[in-house]
DNA sequence: AGTATTGGAGAGTTCTACTATCTAAGTCAA
DNA sequence: TTGACTTAGATAGTAGAACTCTCCAATACT
């Protein structure tokens, strides 16, 4: 198919399409002359993807580039695939954030440390520095309440990884961490306020 | 204080604090000459908190805006705590998304439907069709593991809300809900990390 | 008296994610 | 074969967000 049915496939602008394609988020079609290429049901699919990442997770062109460059490029050890998603995503943060605060919490929760790399680490005690900055104190055990949640689901997502090939592990870790985040976020909100209304009766329409 | 110290204490830029200003999200200092305003500690806090949203929690300058409205205003009737908080962040989702599937869910996990406003509902609707016009599917029961951890976190964070002021707990739902989310994302990829060694051993640095 | 700072307003900057225009080279229907 | 339409590829332009800079008259310190 030619580009302009590529876009009434995916509801994308032909000239966005061609913006995806300079910024090497698109994989270039078969060309058939000077003038024409032929896209085929990959662009379409990889299309749809490219939505989702950048309207629905919110991710930037770099970020979704980065993420799609983890997802195409063969991995070559089949364990660092949290690697492609997580360094990727998690925002370049000074290293001078001090993390043993946050190696007491792990070891505390039983976690493993060593599995974890800095970066990780240091975004975790960014959010706990933002909301004491902010001025906002969490109520006691409420941490502990977090990371039990958070390790409950992380949990079975990874034993939900497939290991019948490494493309479809790292196609399910990679979008599944980023992919998940705004419907964890939008749980959340809808559990409070069903929680609220179980504590505090009404609630706005 | 005057400006240039409340720029000090605060690490913001003078023109920035210029700009919060115009923009409504820090209240004036106290006019003590035409060329001439006092600053005070209610500033610096209020500055930490700004920034807190902005660059921590990642909220725009409107919702932020809308947000703080929120916390600033007197709250009339005391249970729609969580409205001040989530019509500002829930992105205005068109109207036209089937919520019914999202219905029966929550009646499905024993959630009160009708103390969930329709955008919430339509938030959760939104998010898992993105999912899904991404072409990634969700794990048989995964779904009810994100509810299930979600509504372990909403019932402790419900129940931690302060009753002896209202402004106390505007303060505590609204902030909360916000300045969480970095946090709670941070974990989640944490918890991934440990899980992932204790399945597949080894891991990236 | 003279140097520095401030409030306030407006203009300018940088970055991001598109969107539009243009040209030469095709394609296709009559 | 003619003429309208489409396309690839390059370049330039746009809109919005979040600052950042410049200016000026009016103080404030020294």
């Amino acid at each position: 198919m030619r580009i302009s049915q590529l876009s009434r496939e995916s509801t994308v602008p032909v000239a966005t399409i061609k913006y995806y394609l300079r910024e090497r988020l698109l994989h270039e079609g078969q060309l058939t002359s000077a003038t024409q290429a032929s896209y085929d049901e990959s662009h379409v699919r990889r299309l749809r993807l490219i939505r989702a990442l950048i309207v629905g997770a919110g991710l930037s062109i770099a970020v979704t580039r980065d993420l799609l460059d983890g997802v195409d490029a063969p991995p070559e050890s089949g364990h660092d695939l949290l690697g492609i998603a997580h360094h990727a995503l998690i925002a370049p943060t000074a290293a001078d954030v001090d993390t043993t605060a946050v190696d007491a919490l792990l070891d505390q929760w039983g976690w493993d440390t060593h599995g974890c790399d800095s970066a990780a680490k240091a975004a975790v005690a960014g959010a706990i520095d933002g909301i004491r900055a902010a001025g906002f104190e969490l109520p006691e055990g409420m941490l502990d309440t977090y990371a039990g949640a958070m390790h409950t689901v992380a949990s079975a997502e990874i034993a939900g990884v497939p290991t019948d090939s490494a493309e479809a592990a790292v196609h399910y870790v990679v979008l599944g961490t980023v992919l998940v985040e705004p419907l964890l976020l939008a749980l959340r909100r809808l559990a409070q306020q069903s929680a609220s209304r179980a504590r505090f009766g009404a609630m706005p329409l």
